[in-house]
DNA sequence: CTACTATCCGTGCGATCGCTCGGTTTTGAT
DNA sequence: ATCAAAACCGAGCGATCGCACGGATAGTAG
């Protein structure tokens, strides 16, 4: 991930203190866990401090030691969430052909919504924004620039006469938010190999020449 | 729209009874419209049935004369939004080339989006999925037919080998999740006129054949 | 061991929530 | 003018919410 941002700790929506012991950072993991659930099961609405804590197997006075509030557990839970998507999608190296580039990076994204389908639409469609946003604006520059060095790393081979930022925003979001309208409305259809193919050519084809 | 549906009215999300004078359906869209206005405004979270009938300029009790409960205003605000948009997109005939069909059916999502992006991206992300999930597939099929009489009117032309209707799914929903993406994190770019045309392009060019 | 800090605990407060209910007012048909 | 149906009203109930707080306990450094 990118160097540290700016913003400081002092956020609503971030943690209140750093656990320093083994056993706090296993609490702060089991709120979190636990609050991932509740929102799985039974929605935002159930997901209430005081059952967090109880599923989580702390005290309600041990979530707010970590957590300035309600919307902090889940504001958190979005941050680790996209970290790990984010990591993961580190660890592969860029390939030579744009076609597998573009092939590499669909498919990183509907393999990453197929994890837990469940969670990702109930964290876009159940919280409320404000308590995500800033850890979206966050992250949305990190994939950003991934999006863009791709394109710029075959910026001759590219078909539309557009800024290359606009590409990169316009087909970050179009895959993306494609993945997640299957993940919450169809989940079952995310693993048709039709889905993955079909988005695959559809950008390929609005972004590369017809030739070859 | 099409013929109602069969479910019957004894839905939780649904109006607990008709109203019948002027007075009444008056009640109705003003709850409606404080709903919309305090989701907007300040999030679903401090949208409690006490303060929409307080900004409705009507009382608590007359909220619960028409809706069985806080979920069922806001099932009722999106179908009647949905069915406003259907009613919208109906009134155009359909053109004769399969470019202008496209670019007809893009224009009119992206333009809908425009109308009023900040109330369709509360509804989509801060609601409780249950509460509009009936409403959601009742309309999905409606749009789905759209989609799919004008794939099947053009059947001929059509580049991928894949089902009629996994193509109209597939490209309904990459539209619209597009459309509700930009809407909801960059609303601002919902006017660029290069978005409407990279949308319309990149649908072109996955559905049709290359030559002129 | 001592002193200090980090961590954990859970009672319970004040506020607000969704919603009911018994009663009043308005409307439209006769 | 009469009256039943339709619409409206708002005090208030039981439940739950987010969260503060004061004290108990476990880990750590010297």
């Amino acid at each position: 991930m990118a160097e540290r941002h700016s913003t400081d700790a002092n956020s609503a929506y971030s943690l209140r203190k750093q656990p320093r012991q083994r056993r706090s950072i296993a609490t702060v993991t089991a709120i979190l866990d636990a609050a991932a659930r509740i929102l799985t099961e039974t929605g935002y609405a159930t997901a209430s401090t005081n059952r967090i804590a109880e599923r989580a197997g702390v005290s309600i006075g041990s979530l707010y030691e970590y957590f300035p509030g309600k919307e902090a557990v889940f504001g958190e839970l979005r941050r680790r969430e996209a970290q790990k998507a984010y990591a993961e999608l580190m660890t592969r190296s860029r390939p030579e052909d744009p076609r597998d580039a573009i092939r590499h990076l669909v498919s990183a994204r509907l393999r990453w919504m197929r994890r837990n389908p469940a969670l990702y639409a109930a964290l876009e469609t159940e919280v409320p924004r404000h308590a995500i946003a800033e850890v979206e604006s966050e992250i949305y520059e990190d994939f950003l620039a991934v999006s863009l060095a791709a394109l710029d790393a075959y910026r001759g081979l590219l078909r539309p006469k557009v800024e290359l930022r606009f590409l990169a925003e316009f087909l970050m979001r179009a895959v993306s938010a494609t993945a997640n309208d299957y993940g919450l409305r169809a989940p079952e259809r995310l693993d048709d190999p039709q889905l993955e193919q079909a988005l695959i050519e559809m950008v390929e084809r609005y972004l590369l020449n017809d030739d070859g």
